[in-house]
Formats: C-alpha cells, sequence, structure tokens
DNA sequence: AAAATCAAAAGTGTATACAATTTTTTGAAA
DNA sequence: TTTCAAAAAATTGTATACACTTTTGATTTT
C-alpha cells in the first residue's frame, strides 16, 4: 500500500505500539537525536510526533528535560476506567436500541479473531483486537467522534492494561465480549450495558498486579 | 503571575479563544508566517501550536495547503452532543451519588457568575461560563481525566455552539443549569440526570440556526 | 471575452545551525 | 572513599535556510 500517512504519522505510529505494546518501559526516556536517527529524519519531525503522543498523554515532557514514556498512575488509571464505564454503558445502550443484523455479524466475527489471536499466545495482536472491541462498537454506530475518543482512552489504558494483563484475564476478556454480544443478539439492552460495565470493572481489577520490568533500550525496542 | 506556560502555549490559547469566540471564522486560513509575525516568534513555534489545535479538532490541516478553523459538520456536531449526553448523564448520576455540600455551593455560585454574564451581555464570558459548568461538575468529583475530556469535547461544541447561540438561549441555558443543580440538592439522582440529557438536547436543538460572518481578518481578530 | 498556460510569488515541509539548559565526567578536597 | 565543584559533553528550545508545492496573475490562445 502506497505511504498514505506524513512521516511525522509514522513516527507517531511507531512509537504508539512500541508503547502500548510495552517495548518502551513506562518512564524511559526517549531522546530526540536517537529516535531521528533510528528513523532516519531529523529531530523536528520526531518532536512533532513526540508532541502528538504528550497530547494523546503517552508520553510526558518535562522542559528542557525531554520526553519520556508516561508512568500514568494507579488514581488516573482508576479515573480512565471510571469514564471508559461512564461512556460505554450508554454507548451499549444506544446500540442496542439501534442494532442492525449486520453489526451483530461484525462482532462476532471479531470475538473469534480475539480468540484466535489468544490460542496462538499471540500478546501484541490480542492486545490490540481486545481493545478494538469496543472502538468497533463505536464505528459500526457510525460514529466517529466516539470512536476516536474511545481510541485515545483505551490507548491510555493500554499503557496500563497490558502492563498487567494475563494471558488468562485475557481469555476472560474475550468471554465477556461474546457474552456481551450474546445479550445484544437477544435485544436486551439491560443486560448488555450491565456486562459491559462488569466487564469493565473486571478488567479494571485484574490489572493491578506487579510488573514485570522489559528493556529499556529505545533503539532495540524500536527493533 | 510569571509566565507559567510555554511560548508555544499561549500561541494556542491566543487561538483557541480566537476560534471559540468566532473572532476567527471558520474556514479562515491560519498563515504560519503571518501568525509568527504576530506573535513575535519563529514559524516554528507557531507549528507546534498548530499541530495541537488540530489534536483537538479546533483547526483542520490539508497537507502543503495549510491551516484552516474547522468547520464541523452538522453531523459532527450531532455526533460530540451525542458523545456528551453520554458522558454527562452518568457523570450527573455519579455526582449526586457522591455529592458533597461544598460541591452544591460550588455550581450555586457558579450558575450565579452564568446569570450576571448574561445580564451584562458579556458574550464571550457568558459562552466560556455556561461551557464551564458542565467542566466544573468534573473537577469538583476531583476526576482531572474526565475534566479534560470534557473541556475538550465543549471546546469543539464552542465552535458550532457559539456559532448560533443567541442570548435568549443562552438564558435558558443558564435556568436548566440552575434546575440541575436544584434536583442534585433534592438528592434525586434520576430527576438531576434526565434534566441534564433535556438540557444537553436543547443546547444542541437551539443551535442550527444560519451563521453570521465575521471578519475573516487574522490580524485584527487577535487584536 | 473565456479558457488555458506558464512564470513569479507566496506558503508549507524538512533539515540544519546555534543558543540555552541539563546531564555527565573529571578532579580536587575532606 | 565520599562529596562537592567545575568543566565538558550531550540534549533541548528556537530560529533560520532551502527545497518543493500551491496559489496568483499576467499572457497567450481559442
Amino acid at each position: 500500500m502506497p505511504d498514505t500517512s506524513t512521516p511525522t504519522d509514522q513516527i507517531v505510529e511507531g512509537l504508539t505500539r512500541a508503547i502500548v505494546e510495552h517495548r518502551l518501559q513506562p518512564g524511559a526516556k526517549l531522546a530526540e537525536q536517537k529516535l531521528a536517527d533510528h528513523y532516519g529524519v531529523s529531530r523536528t519531525l520526531v518532536r512533532q510526533a513526540l508532541f502528538q503522543l504528550s497530547q494523546k498523554r503517552l508520553i510526558q515532557m518535562e522542559p528542557a528535560r525531554g520526553a519520556f514514556v508516561a508512568t500514568p498512575s494507579v488514581s488516573e488509571a482508576r479515573q480512565v476506567f471510571g469514564v471508559r464505564r461512564m461512556l460505554e454503558a450508554e454507548m451499549t445502550r444506544a446500540f442496542v436500541r439501534e442494532l442492525q443484523p449486520a453489526w451483530l455479524k461484525s462482532l462476532q466475527e471479531h470475538v473469534a479473531q480475539e480468540r484466535e489471536a489468544i490460542d496462538q499466545d499471540n500478546v501484541s495482536a490480542r492486545t490490540e483486537l481486545l481493545g478494538d472491541f469496543h472502538v468497533r462498537m463505536a464505528e459500526l454506530m457510525d460514529n466517529p467522534v466516539l470512536a476516536d475518543m474511545l481510541n485515545d482512552l483505551i490507548s491510555r489504558c493500554a499503557l496500563i492494561t497490558l502492563m498487567y494483563q494475563s494471558a488468562h484475564a485475557a481469555r476472560h476478556s474475550a468471554d465477556e465480549h461474546a457474552a456481551i454480544v450474546q445479550a445484544m443478539a437477544a435485544r436486551d439492552e439491560n443486560l448488555a450495558v450491565s456486562l459491559m460495565a462488569e466487564h469493565l470493572h473486571h478488567v479494571e481489577d485484574s490489572l493491578m498486579f506487579e510488573r514485570t520490568v522489559p528493556s529499556n533500550d529505545v533503539a532495540q525496542a524500536l527493533r
């Protein structure tokens, strides 16, 4: 496919994946020149990318000290999940009310993909798919504003989520997604909404384990 | 107070105000060099500010063509209000559940300020205050994640809202805010939630009038 | 007169240069 | 050896330079 995005977008993309997949440890320093060398561009473009990432709260910039992979606090994590519950409960309600057969099919296929990735122990794929389930709902409802917003929230969660989520918890998530889709198929609005709320509670509760300590080497993490 | 923000932040701030207060018309070209001259900095800083604004959807950047004040479509406006209803209904519920006396007092004072600005026909102040009512709730709940998110959504609305909102509609909004606070004071969770949902519907419905056409001159708009 | 064409001007995209700040290293004194 | 101080190196913040694209406007063609 022909490079549809700007160089800056590619850097944002690459760093986002590295952060969300935890190849870059929270707190890791992101030195501009090193990134520039890695991507074969000047610091100008790297800086643009870093500014964008700081707005998405994936990195934190300290004046004159540089950019660091964000280290969201437990309190911030709880706030993010709290907002997700507020938003997604009502989103689920609207989804069931406007439900179209094609939407169900799409979500069912999505859950199948999740299970495949989990069975294959593909951590980065399963992570992305588990988050995308929620974004997919917004997309199906043809609401890009909602989809964008969820995407941001979920990226932010990912920094926390993937820090802690076990394969077991991932399978649990996929099962809960399936149960939600089933409630939707039965047009049971209240059940779907409460399953979604519970699901988000479970994900939140499954998180706060101690972390592993991945590599801190930028060049290696970006491959 | 000692310049707490970076030069870039000041440009973002200045442009945000100019856009939200409609001194810069939707669609207006934002030429980098003109902005740089106005703020007495180089294009470098202006570009950083423009990128930030484009992420907040206040401006739209077209490759090699430059930055333009966003012109949100009616469909996008409806999506933004839809998301706000989803989010703020549940926020209102949580607010009443955790209600503290000091929160009520703060909101009551806020409504008083709104009415003062409306009585004095201070359009930019009333606009800001009417939006801030919603952000204030999130702040009182001590949830910066929610507050930030609402702030972004409301800025985005402002582009639409203030384009169309009459003094009459503004007073109506303030009255509805007062009614919501009253329901909160009575600890009537369901009433507060439904008043909030209705309020957002009313604001949305009051908007879609034809627009006036303000100045298109960047230098003048920024004073 | 309207449409098409091409040169000049203006504007954006990226790299580089340099000043200001922070971090690291070095070396001397306690 | 540890601690502190100063110098050196590395890094960030901003401005400028230049290539490339778009826009403008004059000129030619139909």
